[in-house]
DNA sequence: AGCCAGGGTCTAA
DNA sequence: TTAGACCATGGC
């Protein structure tokens, strides 16, 4: 059995340099939130509607209605729209650059994120990683279905999150990196073509498609 | 036609 | 503490 670095290696070697999921921190979360339990087309749907207006002023000027409209086409807009606008709003009170914001909110910046209606485990730690570059490995459905084709079986999110975070440094870029290439595995290559020659690990998904 | 899509919340036992 | 119902829309 590959650790999580060795795993993450055969990643590494046979699909291409993965990318970063967006640069700016608040498209992160934003897309984040409207991609629960929906298809990335739904939200690329939506994005390319707002354009390049994307931005917590233009999002917090609209009314609830206005954007449960705009995300109607991912799904469970009620709920996206009202988790979105008090995103907006923990977003805009803090100045994440100030020194007192650095040291006292960061270090609990996961149950910040986790006592906002609508953000859980997963959905936190995207944003952990990809708009505050904190270490906080992401466990989705992907990475659950993967490690199970490969034969590990964890018991719970907790013994995967052991997994991943104990033989790999403690390092966001690595952990972001790491997930876009489970994500890159499983929908780029896995779905779309199950016996993808260069997966060497082929037979094994091959048989829990 | 029915199932799944990068989840999360709430409730009952 | 955990399994299951429920939320909503789009794509195949």
């Amino acid at each position: 059995m590959l650790n999580a670095n060795e795993l993450y290696h055969v990643f590494l070697d046979i699909y291409c340099k993965p990318r970063w999921w967006s640069d700016d921190p608040f498209t992160v979360m934003f897309q984040a939130v409207l991609v629960q339990n929906t298809s990335w087309n739904s939200v690329e749907k939506t994005c390319s509607a707002i354009q390049n207006k994307l931005t917590p002023e233009y999002i917090s000027n609209l009314s609830v209605e206005e954007l449960e409209i705009l995300i109607r086409p991912c799904g469970f807009y009620k709920a996206k729209a009202r988790t979105i606008q008090t995103l907006v709003t923990w977003f805009g009170q803090y100045d994440f650059n100030s020194e007192i914001v650095q040291k006292t909110l960061m270090p609990k910046l996961r149950k910040e994120l986790l006592s906002i209606r609508g953000i859980g485990a997963e959905t936190a730690d995207v944003i952990l990683v990809y708009a505050f570059y904190k270490p906080s490995f992401i466990i989705d459905s992907y990475t659950r279905r993967l490690l199970l084709r490969l034969g590990y079986n964890f018991y719970n999110d907790a013994a995967i999150r052991q997994f991943f975070e104990t033989d790999l440094p403690r390092d966001a870029q690595l952990y972001g990196w790491y997930h876009w290439l489970i994500l890159e595995h499983c929908i780029s290559f896995c779905r779309k073509s199950p016996k993808c020659d260069i997966c060497p690990f082929r037979e094994k998904c091959k048989q829990l498609l």
